[in-house]
DNA sequence: TAAAGAAGTGAATCACTATTCATTTGTTGT
DNA sequence: ACAACAAATGAATAGTGATTCACTTCTTTA
């Protein structure tokens, strides 16, 4: 009985695959998913490139993996901006807020995982984590039509349009042409991008403007 | 004096250069520019490959052209949906209405145009329409601030975030998953699925429902 | 220390298409 | 019909980067 996986290499090689996941995250996050090639990311984990394919199916199923890892981040941030127990209105405006905030704080990660083109296995994570998005936004506008403090309204669509709202309003800034006049610590520059976004937002939901209600 | 170009041989390089963007078109509409390829391309339109770059710089400069041409023809369309004398709001309803009634009349082509993963030359001219949709709608938007049809707001971003929220909620139903189920002409379901889309644009722009405001 | 087997390696291979270019075919004006 | 040139052809080439696999190195147990 000469060998047999003992916990010693079950740890080595979960680290193995964590450096690789450590370091695509780094690659992408450095240049997007088109820079991260598995010969860099092989190179930068510090192991070879057929490595790489004892812990991962693909390129593809790699990517995917660090795609879903990233975003489940956001996806959790928005979660919890989303819970408490003031009405679901302020709650859903922290939220969209804080989405904004994330996004601009690092650009190019946020560009990758809203805009940048990429594989279809990949998309479909994309796609995947939209809709989680708009559930966890489409729960707390349920929440809000049930205390009345949203007016009725087909929240699954609600939603969606606003995933796409603030996605699409952040795009333009975060595309790589544009990124750095927002990267900058100028806070007021990203607010006078954040606040008519909010705007726009919030009156779609309530029919009334957000916090900064003018007349 | 051997030999001219004639006004014949003009005709006839123009003529092939039109097939060309003709099959790509078709190709595209067939199956997303994923599955246009240049050979499958220049089989359609009966030339040979080497034809194809006779009158195109490359295959992205081919396909920017016909992203191009697909995408202004929409564009065109939701000028046309602008233009008129009604209050700002009603022609903004009408555009969005027929942009997204459009799309669902040929999927596969408007999920090209709004969505799916292509080169990046591509994808630079569809930042730009993006860009075009929003300016045009930004032009109604700004004569209902003047006339007083619309609150005063951010015509910019708020013009960006409908062009988002419209696009967004479209992504779902165009994806080729999906497609299918919107794509029978039952008339009904799309309703259902434009109407909330509708009154949340309208919405954000006025504060209130759109056509079929409720209570 | 040896044998059995797992993990790691990275140069070679493969797959895929865009692109090229030597050759063929077509056109023009005399 | 021919000279001069343009356009069309499509098999061959080229560039890219993912993936493989024969081989080496490391671990384990006896």
């Amino acid at each position: 009985m000469p060998y047999r996986e003992t916990e010693k290499m079950r740890r080595r090689k979960a680290a193995a695959r964590q450096r690789i996941l450590e370091a695509t995250r780094h690659c992408v996050a450095e240049g997007g998913f088109g820079q991260a090639t598995i010969s860099r990311v092989a190179r930068e984990a510090d192991v070879a490139t057929g490595t790489v394919y004892r812990h991962f199916e693909s390129k593809e199923a790699l990517f995917a993996e660090v795609f879903r890892q990233a975003t489940q981040r956001e996806v959790d941030k928005v979660t919890e901006a989303l819970a408490g127990d003031e009405p679901a209105p302020a709650r859903l405006e922290r939220a969209l807020r804080r989405f904004a905030h994330r996004a601009l704080r690092g650009p190019t990660i946020a560009w990758s995982l809203i805009a940048e083109p990429v594989d279809p296995k990949v998309e479909r994570e994309r796609l995947q984590y939209r809709e989680a998005y708009a559930f966890q936004f489409r729960q707390a506008i349920d929440d809000g039509i049930r205390e009345t403090s949203l007016p009725p309204q087909n929240a699954d669509i609600t939603a969606t349009c606003l995933v796409g709202a603030i996605a699409e309003s952040l795009v333009g800034p975060l595309a790589p042409a544009h990124r750095d006049r927002y990267t900058g610590l100028e806070n007021a520059q990203q607010e006078t991008l954040i606040e008519p976004i909010i705007r726009f937002c919030m009156q779609a939901l309530t029919g009334r403007g957000g916090d900064n209600e003018r007349t």
